[in-house]
This record gives structure tokens, C-alpha cells and sequence, in this order.
DNA sequence: TATTTATATTAGACATTTCTAATCTTGATT
DNA sequence: AATCAAGATTAGAAATGTCTAATATAAATA
């Protein structure tokens, strides 16, 4: 097999993956619970109490959502004694994020 | 109650009604068939069999998805005598889609 | 009009997700 | 050491999503 088919079938199996873990991703932030706790966050950290009161249901259910977030990357943790601060992991995502808000909300100016 | 609490309690109904509204659509595109369905057709239009034939999943599979990404607004059809072309149904829409790619995608360039 | 082609719909088995309630862990205070 | 406060984990019931197989519809062609 030539190199040029070694390389499109690389490419194949490349966007494959790209496609599962985009996918996901994207199921990640896409339940409201989690995107509302994504749209609080900002660019800003926040503690896990912080979140419970702002969002509103229970501790062990943000707990698990914040869980689910930071398993896919999309958020990262970082303890402080007691607490934990929760705050969105990388730029593109922050990115990706305003964009959603450009698409989805009535009055993102 | 006030004109300002009122626009403050109507705020926060829209930005709630938004959030339902983008974690519906966000889950649509989540599906790992559904997003390659969005990534084929870009800014063209394919017709089902299209879709059928590159995706690689049954007809009446690859029909259900179409369903549920067009309910959602995500893609609208056009019926052309026996056939049905599927295309993104707006600019904005696309351009989620792109920054998708850009956060998700090894060679997005 | 019978057949074929393109697409949609339906039912139901199976898998995954979500929430609640209870329990656990860890670090700080008393 | 006992208690408190912040957060994580677990089990299981209920809800939701997904796929397959069979069937339906609608337009084109023989």
C-alpha cells in the first residue's frame, strides 16, 4: 500500500476519533444543568458551594455534573483546603462557549 | 413591583428559556452520527441517500437522525420530486459548527 | 397499473443518563 | 478526639435515547 492510502486512511481514522470525542464533549455541556453551571463560570473560578446556590438543586447532583465536566476536559478543579474552585479549562472552550451564547441567546450583545 | 425588577425577573426567564433551548439543540449535535451527518454536509446540501452512503449506517437509521437535527431547527430539507436534500439551516448554526471543529478537530487546517 | 426507488414511520428491546437519598472522606474548629 | 463544613461517591429507580426490523408513503418508471 502506497504512502498517499497509508495517510488517507490515517486521516480517516484521525476524524473518526475526532468525531468521538467532539461528540463527547459536546453531550457534556449540552444537558442544562451543566450548561448553565458553564455559563456561571465564565471566565471566572468558582467554588462548588458557589455554584449549588447560584444554579439551585442539590449538592451531590452538581457534584456529579461538575464530575462529568471535569471528566471530559472541559473543566478543571483546583483545591484550596476545604474548598474546591471549578473554572473552564482551556481558552478554545471559553471560545466555544461565547460562541454558543452568540447562537443561542436572545441578548448576548 | 417595579419596571426594573420586572425587566430583572424577565431576564432571567429568557436567559432560562435560552439555556433550555441551547442544551436541546447542543444534544442534538452531540450524537457521534448526527456530527458527522453536520460535518458532511458543511455549507452543501446532500441528499439522504448521500448521507446513507457516506455515513455508513442504515436508511432508516440515518433517517431518524435527520429527523431529530431538523426538529431541533438544525437542518432544514427540500423536497426535489423522490429525493430530500438536507443542508445547515443558517450562517450562524455554521459557524458553531466551524468553531467545533477548530476546539475539536486535529487538522482543522 | 404494477413495480421500483427514495424516504419516513413505528414498535419494542436494549443501553445510557439522570436524579434522590444515604454514606464517605477530608480538612478545619472546638 | 469530637464536631462541623465542603465536597465526592454509591446504589438504584425512573426517564430518555438508540438501534433494528418491519411497514408505510409518495413519486417515478416500466
Amino acid at each position: 500500500m502506497s504512502t498517499v492510502e497509508n495517510e488517507v486512511l490515517a486521516d480517516h481514522e484521525d476524524s473518526e476519533k475526532d468525531i468521538e470525542k467532539a461528540s463527547r464533549s459536546i453531550k457534556a455541556m449540552s444537558h442544562p444543568l451543566r450548561l448553565k453551571i458553564l455559563c456561571i463560570l465564565g471566565e471566572k473560578e468558582f467554588s462548588v458551594q458557589d455554584i449549588v446556590e447560584t444554579v439551585g438543586t442539590s449538592q451531590s447532583n452538581i457534584s456529579q455534573h461538575l464530575g462529568i465536566l471535569k471528566d471530559k476536559g472541559i473543566l478543571v478543579a483546583r483545591k484550596d483546603s476545604n474548598k474546591v474552585f471549578y473554572s473552564v479549562s482551556d481558552r478554545q472552550t471559553l471560545m466555544l462557549l461565547e460562541m454558543m451564547r452568540k447562537v443561542f441567546c436572545s441578548n448576548s450583545d
